[in-house]
DNA sequence: ACACGCTCCGTAAACGTTTACGACAATAGA
DNA sequence: TCTATTGTCGTAAACGTTTACGGAGCGTGT
């Protein structure tokens, strides 16, 4: 183990100098500078993180929060890694860690979120799966801890946000399939505390008022955002009288459930029930048929979102003046095979 | 902020008596351990973590290193975090925490872990994704790190592990097949330098042994272990004179596109080529036909690659000297409907 | 010759803990 | 009564850094 002590006995100097050289400040001669670099990578010599935090007051890195269950492993997984890389570029700027923080499944996400900042293990934090009232910011405020949150929350307050466009893609995915000829859409929603829903809900709402349809709660389905839950909400579709002919999914997951719900039944996913998911994955790409779902740039989404953290630390904000505090973020059609135009079948569609 | 400097003034009692009272040590009176314990509660008290490891010399954090793009995020997501929960139940029983640390797709594997080690922000580390030959191994040893590894490698030394039996369940998929009529079975390997593709194929190699059937390189595939490698896979299998007639995946997303590719040629999993894959899988278990694979109890292992990783620590190394330096995970076949019995077509088999 | 500024470097304090050590009182043993 | 022991607590050093401060050396301008 080599410290900054042994470093400079090597040397010939003494430690605030050695930690000077390496710091770049502009009082040593750039000379001596030059040694002491090469000294410090012959030895391998890495700063020990402990001392200097301690001594700093901070700890270069920031937490990802991850909530077992809610965002992450069970359902939705590879959105997060794509966010993150974009984060990671982000951060790296100004020579920032991340490191991923997950609540265990047993364990309360608020007490651990506050054991973490408690223990300042991290400068900063990134909050996910927010819920419609989220004590989280509370909690952070109360600390002093800067955070951004990936997702809406009734009381955000002035805090940085980035969340999907729900309402778009839900409004607009009821007018295409309305263009298509359906007239009875269902949905899906998630069945947990999920900010998501109601936005995604409130977006289905008014695209059925944009095509003046009306608004049918027998058809609103609620269901975990996974393939489960798409199996589940399929077995309740085929149950409905008046079976709608398409359906807007929460999260593209539950088309692999629907999809073989579908086929025990003997239906086709698209020709007997139009399809449509909240987002893109390698999942539906390669169902069959391909699922039509919304893509977003989650490398870009990463990176603002770390950017949005870096206007929010007192020690970078200056160069980050521009970045907005709240971003709703678009989401682009990728048209699948799920959704075709409603089949006429032996009658002639009511209007038109 | 409040440290123990400001819960000692407010307790009229030295910073050592507190310190000693809030870690459990003998030589504090109890009545005065209550009330330190009650005011410590009350004003919110949590020791600074970078004070407590700079004196202590240890973080009570692990870190578990995940390698984008090779072990999680672009593939087998969901089994880390089935890992990951046993994990945390072990460490927390010696309040030790888990932090995930994600090497940027940018930067090498190699130099990001010699990074980590070096600033000593964890105590031990988890490694995961192994390489046949990986370098890994000896930075974590020169820097006296301790560690234990998911996956093998020809240069893990004394060191703790944890692997798959990728060679049994290819070994014994290859006999069920067998006893199901195939004669000819195709096999799909990962493309990259991971340990478990060369196991996987050594039990493949056993089992075709075991049942007098030729080993044929010709239909060998190496892929992505992704969705996307299983859509190039069937198309080879397609592509392939005197095609196969079942093939084994080494990860079950490869699954869906393998079926897709097989639904756009009008040919039916299972009916047309058997499939056997190495995971259990939510994807998996709600495809049609249901898939045919492995399940093992991700919990169980994660439980135990905690045990092995405490053992390996000098401060908990005592309570766990039972545990074993090295264990072969079994797995057990989870039966779908993707492997059933060779159709007999318009010849009888050649032996039976 | 003197004052002054500049460059470069060493000194030492500080960050928040833990812990070895010693001090003191009270108790027990003789 | 004297000594030894035990229980409880305060003191201070230590962990590895960073950084405010001061000082030595040297050149420059007057």
């Amino acid at each position: 183990m080599t410290g900054i002590r042994q470093l400079a006995d090597h040397l010939q100097l003494s430690i605030g100098t050695v930690s000077r050289a390496l710091n770049g400040k502009a009082d040593v001669n750039a000379q001596t500078r030059e040694r002491v670099l090469k000294a410090a990578m012959e030895l391998g010599y890495v700063p020990n993180q402990s001392g200097r935090s301690l001594r700093k007051g901070t700890t270069s890195t920031v937490g990802l929060i991850l909530t077992q269950g809610n965002s992450l492993g069970e359902n939705n997984d590879n959105f997060f890694f794509g966010v993150i890389h974009g984060l990671q570029a982000a951060l790296k700027k100004h020579k920032l860690d991340l490191v991923l923080l997950l609540c265990a499944r047993d364990e309360d996400p608020d007490s651990f979120l506050q054991r973490m900042v408690a223990q300042r293990i991290v400068d900063a934090v990134i909050l996910t799966a927010t819920r419609t009232h989220d004590e989280r910011f509370d909690i952070l405020r109360r600390a002093n801890m800067p955070f951004v949150t990936l997702g809406r929350s009734d009381n955000l307050g002035d805090s940085s946000w980035i969340d999907l466009d729900f309402e778009g893609i839900a409004r607009s995915s009821v007018t295409r399939l309305h263009e298509r000829g359906h007239r009875r859409i269902a949905v899906a929603v998630p069945n947990v505390d999920a900010n998501l829903g109601p936005l995604f809900l409130e977006g289905y709402r008014q695209g059925l008022a944009d095509c003046g349809l009306p608004f049918d709660e027998n058809i609103v389905f609620h269901a975990e955002t996974s393939e489960e839950g798409g199996y589940d909400v399929a077995g309740k579709v085929l149950a409905t009288e008046d079976r709608p002919t398409a359906i807007l999914l929460i999260a593209e997951l539950m088309s692999v459930g629907l999809y073989r719900r579908l086929g025990e039944a003997g239906l086709a996913p698209g020709r007997d029930l139009a399809v449509i998911a909240e987002r893109e994955s390698p999942v539906g790409r390669f169902l069959l048929p391909r699922l039509t779902c919304f893509r977003l740039d989650l490398d870009a989404l990463g990176r603002m979102l770390g950017e949005m953290l870096l206007s929010n630390l007192p020690a970078f904000a200056e160069n980050y003046r521009d970045v907005p505090k709240g971003k709703i973020w678009p989401l682009e059609l990728v048209e699948g095979e799920s959704d075709p135009p409603l089949r006429v079948r032996d009658t002639i569609l009511p209007d038109g």
